[in-house]
DNA sequence: TTATAATATTGTAAATATCTAATATATAAT
DNA sequence: ATTATATATTAGATATTTACAATATTATAA
């Protein structure tokens, strides 16, 4: 009953693998409590800017993140807010006791 | 104040990884209907039992999922039912049509 | 206009993941 | 014992991902 379309898998496991990294997971949990602009993200990961660039650009062409100019800076946040969801569940399976009693 | 350790991000991100393909999340589907053996999954799937071999031990090995032999068969399950919550919020992202109005 | 700061892009070598084919193992049936 | 069935493992060629360095772009400041 629960049949879900092959092209659907295909482009979930797309969207799974643009988060499925370190670096672009720790931005996502960053990104969870805020807007952060690129040299905010340099911090708080130590990525090179570079590197964040790029996993950044990653992460906005799969549709996890959108950018939005402000100035000479370029502030990121979560495009849709499944995607915290999603790192709460992961937070359930791997810091269980940060989650403590809290249902999904 | 959602202060995650690195450490915890890096095993999540592993574990992301070992669901973050094609198949594997495929076969992580079906196995949300209930436990299934290799060949039901083969068949489900399309893929070879080598490949799908391959990728069910993976899995096993990164905890998504866990086997038991029943007379000749080996039967996949779902480790921990929080990886089936992880596909819900999937479905949400790239089925809403299929969630209708349930919250998550 | 020149310099500086913030971010993006490109080239590329190294690491990792993937698939297929072949082979191995273990259990059940004859 | 031999054969058949179900699943796992290994080896190796190909494809994808990653990080770093260098360079480009764009906006602001001097």
């Amino acid at each position: 009953m629960n049949k879900i379309p092959q092209e659907k898998i295909k482009r979930a496991s797309e969207g799974l693998r643009a988060i499925a990294h370190e670096l672009r997971l720790s931005v996502l949990c960053h990104l969870i409590e805020g807007d952060k602009c690129v040299h905010e993200l340099m911090e708080a990961t130590g990525a090179s800017q570079s590197n964040l660039s790029q996993h950044l650009t990653k992460m906005r062409m799969m549709g996890i993140v959108d950018n939005e100019k402000r100035g000479q800076q370029v502030f990121y946040h979560i495009a849709d807010p499944a995607w915290g969801d999603l790192v709460h569940v992961l937070q359930h399976i791997y810091c269980p006791e940060m989650c403590a009693e809290q249902p999904l």
